[in-house]
DNA sequence: AGCACGCCGACT
DNA sequence: GTCGGCGTGCTC
């Protein structure tokens, strides 16, 4: 038997995995994740090692494998909880073991180290003196150059020492050992934390907020850690609730990760952590460097803080003792990776938490049917707060049938209501948002005649059309000047379904032209802080209308926003995937949820060819439930998550018959394996988007109520598929449930 | 990171 | 010849 480790160096050429053997009495008690003694290089000196892989073949010269000396036992090490972590997050999502280390171990970077190591001088002018003219004698250069070079600047960085002095580190070593100068470790980690000196104001919980704590931390105090869904319509004071938990936890020196979905992790958010808890809390963003990242990280293992918000990845933050997990809008689709392994956020923080013995706590006005469907089968604790906690009223809803309005002659995108209510708002000096659930979806260009879709000749998706007329794919960029005449027919009667957000806000401009209108989309916001500039000068009143996509209906609070439009309901219903129900319904209401949050009342328009839609209605009602109680039923019937299981089995390749024949075999061995499991195998079938970037994709869908099945079922086929000569050049990857 | 190997100039 | 300094390459 054979254990993959990695060295308890830090050092980019040993950041790779070692094979040892495993001595036969070890066998049986060796596991992953543990920590290990093995001789290491030509000295054998021992070092301490980690378990990462455990196989019984050599992947190296068979003569050149060591045994491991032993076993230490007994130690708990932050490197040993992630490595367990990593495989467990192989094994439930499907990935390589290294795969998965890397998300979840932070990569060392070679930035950090330059202002981390000095050389500095620590000899007095005698010894020096002495000490050069010595080396001038003997004519021993390198060290006569360093020495020289550290008379003139007593203190210089190490890596510059090594790189432009040409120094080696035997050298080095020498100087040191002779006591002339001392290598000094200055951590300078960056805080990026601004900790700003207004006081918070402390507000009064309301008894169902107070209820929620007291009964959260009366569970965390007994030692009974739960998953806790917060179910709380907008603006009803989720975040007072995590504050006070978290005061709580942290007073008992445990630490707490906070996930907040990127988009939301606004200055105006995280400042209410950093009023209450200063400088113990660090943030993370996508917008930070490695360097940067790996530096929080590296405060959070020595202890420098005890509070980590941040997005998904702030999940593996390496904290010793980590008392509670909070993820605000858990519904939200950012907590599930897109790259392999494509872990979920909030299972994945669920098991660290059962791991560390820590609560968690789920937050969300629209809670994800999933957590939902486990608060009712009793696997997590429902915790409801059912008013807003300051002023403020629910808004009236109406829902307008485009249908009717065409009937009526309206040709437009905004219906007569709509433009009635705009226009009384622009009188009154309020302000109006717009809201378009897709970007891109309907902005495609057809001919009249023949009915030709312009799409893309690499990815199978319809172009968009821009302001100038060029058509541009969403997928890989191709762009096309802008397009007269049909290439099919000749005619010349091609044109736009106008319903981009520039197309909103071109007739918008015509209808209102004394209004000032912003609008937020991909091309907007694409310089730094593109989102919050936009944001914040419509926050500044500076605008009366603002236009935009998904990102304009999280996060911000707007006082004085009283009608809110959505333009096209039913455009995110069309999505070919078993969530396009639940997404539309959490996009209606939390669009809804933006009119009318200070004193002045709200009003929603939502406009849609689907009236009689459940999403539609049930949002337009913010009616949780009467949602809830429907979709479950189609999840049930349909053997979709979270009744069942499902895993999605992705191939690509650039050869389409290869591809085609591949995912044929696959399905058949499936079917060959599973025929008593109760695996109920769908496909193979052509991806939603067939080609991107020139690469066909095809997926097989498997289904079972137990989800162990659905774990044991990859684990086979990675077994058929390695060295099988079919599935060469073709890419395969695992989703499930996602 | 730290060890060994092999090269090179200096000195017995 | 031999010794010590120095750069380089490798570590399962």
């Amino acid at each position: 038997m054979y254990a993959d480790i990695i060295i308890d160096i830090s050092h980019e050429q040993l950041d790779k995995t070692f094979q040892y053997a495993v001595p036969e009495q070890l066998e049986s008690i060796i596991e992953i994740g543990m920590t290990v003694d093995i001789p290491f290089g030509a000295g054998n000196r021992n070092i301490t090692g980690y378990v990462v892989g455990l196989g019984d073949k050599p992947k190296y010269p068979v003569d050149k494998i060591k045994y491991l000396n032993g076993i230490i036992k007994n130690r708990v090490s932050v490197e040993n909880r992630m490595i367990k972590l990593a495989l467990w997050l192989k094994r439930n999502y499907g990935s390589t073991m290294n795969q998965a280390l890397k998300t979840v171990i932070p990569v060392k970077d070679k930035v950090r180290q330059k202002e981390k190591k000095s050389v500095n001088l620590m000899a007095d002018e005698m010894t020096v003196k002495n000490a050069l003219e010595q080396f001038q004698k003997k004519n021993v250069k390198a060290r006569l150059r360093l020495l020289t070079a550290l008379v003139n600047e007593p203190v210089i960085d190490y890596e510059i020492v090594k790189t432009k002095l040409n120094i080696s580190q035997q050298t080095i070593k020498a100087l040191e050992n002779m006591g002339l100068i001392q290598i000094k470790t200055e951590e300078l980690y960056r805080n990026p934390v601004k900790v700003s000196d207004v006081a918070e104001k402390r507000v009064t919980l309301n008894d169902e907020q107070q209820n929620a704590v007291n009964t959260i931390i009366s569970d965390y105090d007994s030692g009974n850690y739960n998953t806790y869904l917060l179910h709380g319509v907008t603006g009803s004071g989720k975040t007072e609730v995590y504050l006070d938990v978290i005061e709580h936890v942290i007073k008992n020196n445990r630490q707490v990760i906070v996930l907040i979905p990127e988009i939301a992790l606004t200055f105006q958010t995280v400042q209410r952590f950093y009023k209450r808890f200063g400088d113990r809390v660090s943030i993370m963003n996508s917008r930070m460097s490695k360097g940067e990242r790996y530096d929080q990280f590296m405060r959070a293992k020595n202890g420098d803080i005890s509070i980590m918000i941040g997005p998904r990845s702030a999940l593996f933050t390496p904290f010793s003792n980590i008392g509670l997990i909070v993820i605000d809008e858990e519904h939200e689709s950012a907590y599930k990776s897109e790259t392999v392994p494509r872990y979920h956020a909030r299972p994945t923080a669920v098991h660290i938490a059962k791991e560390a013995g820590a609560s968690v706590i789920l937050g969300s006005a629209t809670p994800s049917v999933e957590s939902f469907y486990y608060a009712s089968t009793g696997k997590y604790k429902l915790l409801e707060l059912g008013n807003r906690a300051g002023s403020g009223t629910m808004p009236d809803v109406h829902i307008v049938d485009l249908r009717e309005e065409l009937r009526q002659g309206n040709r437009t995108m905004f219906s007569s209501r709509l433009r009635t209510l705009m226009q009384d708002r622009l009188n009154r000096h309020e302000q109006i948002m717009l809201f378009l659930n897709k970007r891109g979806v309907a902005g495609f260009i057809s001919c009249r005649s023949c009915g030709k879709v312009m799409k893309c000749p690499h990815c199978d998706v319809s172009l968009t059309e821009h302001a100038n007329g060029r058509l541009v794919c969403h997928y890989c960029g191709y762009t096309s000047p802008a397009i007269r005449i049909c290439p099919e027919c000749g005619s010349k009667y091609v044109s736009g379904f106008r319903a981009g957000t520039e197309a909103v806000e071109q007739s918008v401009k015509k209808m209102f032209p004394s209004a000032r209108v912003l609008r937020m989309d991909m091309d907007t916001t694409k310089g730094k802080d593109g989102h919050e500039k936009i944001l914040s000068e419509f926050a500044n009143e500076n605008a009366d209308i603002l236009i935009g996509t998904q990102m304009i209906v999280k996060g911000h609070d707007f006082p004085n926003v009283t009608l809110v439009g959505v333009l096209a309901a039913d455009m995110s219903l069309y999505a070919s995937d078993f969530r396009a129900s639940e997404r539309t319904f959490q996009l209606l209401t939390q669009a809804a949820g933006r009119a009318g949050r200070a004193e002045k009342p709200g009003e929603v328009v939502i406009q849609t060819y689907t009236p009689q839609h459940f999403s539609i209605v049930s949002a337009a009602k913010q009616d949780y439930n009467l949602f809830y109680q429907q979709e479950i039923a189609y999840r049930k019937i349909m053997g979709y998550p979270p009744v069942s299981n499902l895993m999605k089995i992705m191939l690509s390749s650039e050869d389409e018959e290869r591809l085609t024949y591949a995912s044929e075999q696959l399905k058949a061995y499936i079917d060959r394996e599973c025929e008593d499991s109760g695996i109920i195998c769908i496909g193979p079938a052509q991806a939603p988007i067939y080609k991107i970037k020139d690469i066909y994709n095809r997926i097989i869908y498997a289904k079972h109520s137990d989800r162990d099945k659905l774990t044991y079922l990859y684990e086979k086929l990675d077994i058929y598929i390695v060295g099988n000569a079919d599935f060469r050049n073709i890419n395969i990857q695992y989703d499930i449930n996602g």
